[in-house]
DNA sequence: TGCCAGGCCGGGT
DNA sequence: ACCCGGCATGGC
């Protein structure tokens, strides 16, 4: 895993993620990219930016139907809605609003309060965790798992914590090497392990394949 | 034009 | 402990 990690930084150089400027707006970013484009997603917060209305304060006195229509371009507007406002009520009760108090406390006891939320499963809390409380975490998502799955890594019945067990085991405990990784990965989904295509001629991880037999689409 | 995108919840087996 | 339907927008 070492060299799968050297390969693709040398591939791609530095991600330098999570797109945001604030610990808060990445958050917000986990929630909103559920099941979502980006694209869609860097809308919304732009609408939510435009207004002075990314930070906990500002979007916690937000009335319902306000926020639900400024995020809508991300989808599952009324949804995402709730959730945002379920961590915002929590942040706030919790920490004051201050996203940088969360630093003060344990990755495994603040990861349990997170997966408490309503709306906050285990990848947006992995998400909120490494990338806006910079706690040692890896995140799994569904390029994870299917780059994982299509190299021959891991079975397809992976779950999650299998998953994440799996890159943890191989990976340094360093917050720099666990936030490169996902998103390198990331990039790579994108680019070469589209869904339904189980050609991976040109990606870079294709040295790793093991020799044993085709690649099969999860 | 359908398929897809950086999931998660709630109800039913 | 799984399995499934629902949730919604915009790009390709």
């Amino acid at each position: 895993m070492e060299d799968v990690f050297k390969t693709l930084v040398t591939e791609l150089g530095p991600q330098r993620w999570w797109p945001g400027d604030s610990p808060f707006e990445i958050a917000v970013g986990a929630i909103l990219t559920q099941n979502t484009n980006w694209q869609n997603v860097a809308r919304a917060i732009a609408n939510l930016k435009q207004r002075d209305l990314l930070s906990p304060r500002a979007m916690h006195q937000l009335p319902f139907d306000e926020l639900a229509e400024l995020i809508r371009p991300a989808g599952y507007f009324r949804l995402k809605t709730k959730r945002l406002m379920n961590f915002v009520r929590w942040l706030m009760d919790r920490f004051d609003g201050s996203m940088d108090a969360m630093s003060g406390v344990s990755q495994s006891t603040l990861r349990e309060e997170l997966l408490a939320i309503n709306g906050i499963g285990p990848e947006t809390a992995d998400s909120i965790l490494l990338y806006a409380v910079a706690k040692p975490t890896f995140v799994v998502d569904a390029y994870t798992h299917r780059i994982a799955v299509r190299h021959g890594w891991i079975e397809p019945e992976a779950g999650y914590e299998d998953l994440k067990d799996y890159f943890e085991s191989r990976l340094p405990d360093d917050v720099s090497t666990l936030n490169e990784m996902h998103a390198m990965l990331v990039v790579i989904g994108k680019r070469f392990c589209r869904p339904r295509e189980a050609r991976c001629d040109q990606c870079p991880l294709k040295p790793f394949l093991p020799d044993h037999g085709p690649l099969m689409p999860e």
